[in-house]
DNA sequence: ACTACCAATCGTCATTTTACGATTAACGAT
DNA sequence: ATCGTTAATCGTAAAATGACGATTGGTAGT
């Protein structure tokens, strides 16, 4: 008789905030977009110099980029034929709130 | 010519960091997988009585399961015919920091 | 008008993920 | 010894992901 097999309490799940966290989670969940937004985060806006940094091919990179894009991570501004990416601090702290939460409750 | 273009500092990227980070953040990247820990993290460390809360087949929680203990984040402890499962804070903790440090470097 | 440049998109392929039902393994109780 | 219970595993199918090369589109410069 395990004492872990406790009471079942009812949780009051927040089905919007568990599928946003794991959205966020998701999208962070590959090394090359990690390493992507530690770039970004140096303050940096950068073309496709990000290519050459990620060593992956464009449409691969881009293709990250466009998953950050997407979660709300990162925001491209184009500037034909450049594109300016930069780091949503928000989302990052939004992340880090539903993480906080997520053992609270 | 956008100011966004600055000079390409160089990152000393750390690999491994990089890549622990993704794997928490792959492994929390599933709504299923969010609503595991966030009824584990309510102390209760259950059989499969999780199956019966998030709905899905038996085989698919186990696999849910599997995929979090992988990572860490989850703890099984067998007493057959039961499973006692519950969250390892630690992890929880060290996902925070790594996400923290994605912004400083 | 033509060219060069850069990022997005397309088409493709291999791999991984998600989900399920069915089966198996391990123990407790009868 | 048999039965019941529970979680893991197997087999499978559908969908999503990750990667690449090639193509396209849109603007700036010549």
């Amino acid at each position: 008789m395990p004492e872990c097999l406790q009471s079942l309490k009812q949780f009051h799940f927040n089905d919007a905030e568990e599928r946003e966290l794991a959205a966020y989670a998701k999208a962070i969940g590959h090394p090359a977009r990690v390493r992507l937004i530690r770039i970004l985060a140096g303050g940096v806006c950068l073309g496709s110099d990000l290519v050459s940094q990620i060593g992956l091919a464009q449409s691969t990179v881009s293709e990250h980029l466009r998953v950050l894009k997407e979660a709300g991570l990162v925001h491209a501004e184009v500037q034909h034929p450049r594109t300016c990416f930069s780091l949503r601090p928000e989302a990052l702290d939004r992340l880090q709130t539903l993480l906080m939460g997520i053992s609270a409750g």
